[in-house]
DNA sequence: GAGTGGTCTAGACCACAGT
DNA sequence: CTGTGGTCTAGACCACTCG
């Protein structure tokens, strides 16, 4: 069953629902929550581990979203069978890489600021000819290419000109001047590459490649970054948690 | 402003945040609640509707995980500018295509039983040589080939032999017979399509091809499904909506 | 300081599944 | 029938932003 010599923090800025949701998870990971087995009844967990119901089940939701657990009404709620050995990887190649000590290299090929073309203003909504940053970097992992990233941002209202992006990741740059991106919108395809960058990613000319735009969004709803991304296939692919309901 | 005029049905069997996020939501579609305005005040709009602040937050909640508003905390909430509504659901692609009034087409290429190989079996958690349905299908639309999906269901719990795939698609199917999908995970890449591949997506040969992995499980948590599927990248993409925190 | 969203509680009743 | 998750209420206090 669950530990329950893990206490909860109620002094912790951590809400109390995190704190419960992170101490089921791994108590499936460790199997101590034995997969296919039952997690339920709520109630009872609740009173264990001294929340409310209401506390409880948004820690279970936050399960749910992630895909470990499911619930059924009437029945209860179980750990996903084979949420422990996936046989597809099911995080993404970027991410293992990261995990694994091993750390991304960028070159920077484009840092200018120009003025918004038609269409990178209807997509950032902002006025034609207004300065937009154009970041075009090339990262790569222990010497191997990775990805093309191609950004462009509404600079007239930030400035990221001191920033050097060849340490720095476009998401912690802006962070640091006070943008918190808050919702993206991602669109994956794939295509064949053009000539330069198929030389960028080192793959035969014309091969598969991956493709990734995403418009994100602050906290306030405006619209600020725009990436076209490309990737190279055989290291690096999406993976998406679907949910019903 | 809201449209109050268009109340809550409590005998609905319809949950009052459903209810109240559709209409928050045709607000924001037919501009009624203004792009990049606010919608805020949590407690006066739980008030408004009749309902308490917790259901008003629940609807709030639907709005954010669809991408069409932010909420930032001492600020308020905001409509996003820019959103588009695209929300993705756990259906077939069939489904999918349907709803938006254009005409599915399905040839089945091949719908047999055969043992499950080591592959398919631990991906199902089955034993090996278990009974596995394999489905092989040609999807297009307006007579233009779409994808090639290929799926495999364990077929020992659940008997789809009298199924005609060429007219129902295979959630329905599962359905059908009282399985419920509940969970997916996906894997979305891109490599380049074999001789047989390009053939039938009528692509030129070596061509990019956009692939899709996944896994489906029911709400009891086991693995139902196992899909290897693969898309004409020029007709067809995957959106996803991220949200921070 | 005033106003906002973020968290949490302690109840209540309902819908559904399995006995 | 019992037990489960699903929904809903009416409060409370806190953290944060901004004028």
């Amino acid at each position: 069953m669950i530990d329950e010599s893990a206490r909860l923090d109620r002094s912790s800025p951590v809400p109390l629902y995190q704190q419960l949701a992170e101490q089921l998870h791994g108590a499936i990971e460790t199997g101590a929550l034995s997969v296919g087995g039952r997690l339920g009844n709520e109630i009872r967990l609740a009173e264990r581990f001294g929340v409310s119901r209401a506390t409880m089940r948004r820690a279970i939701e936050q399960l749910v979203g992630a895909g470990a657990v499911v619930r059924k009404r009437g029945v209860g709620t179980s750990v996903v069978d084979g949420w422990i050995s996936r046989p597809i990887r099911l995080t993404s190649l970027f991410d293992d890489l990261a995990s694994e000590g091993q750390k991304p290299d960028t070159t920077v090929l484009v840092n200018e600021v120009i003025p918004a073309s038609t269409e990178v203003a209807s997509i950032l909504n902002i006025a034609v000819g207004q300065p937009v940053l154009h970041l075009r970097r090339l990262r790569g992992v222990n010497g191997d290419p990775l990805a093309v990233l191609n950004n462009y941002v509404a600079t007239h209202l930030i400035d990221l000109r001191d920033t050097d992006f060849s340490r720095i990741g476009l998401y912690p740059a802006l962070r640091a001047v006070g943008v918190r991106p808050s919702m993206a919108r991602q669109r994956i395809g794939a295509r064949e590459g053009t000539p330069e960058e198929c030389t960028l990613l080192d793959e035969p000319a014309g091969g598969a490649l991956l493709t990734m735009d995403r418009i994100t969004h602050s906290d306030t709803g405006r619209p600020v970054e725009w990436g076209r991304h490309i990737y190279r296939p055989d290291r690096y692919a999406f993976t998406v948690t679907l949910t019903a309901g």
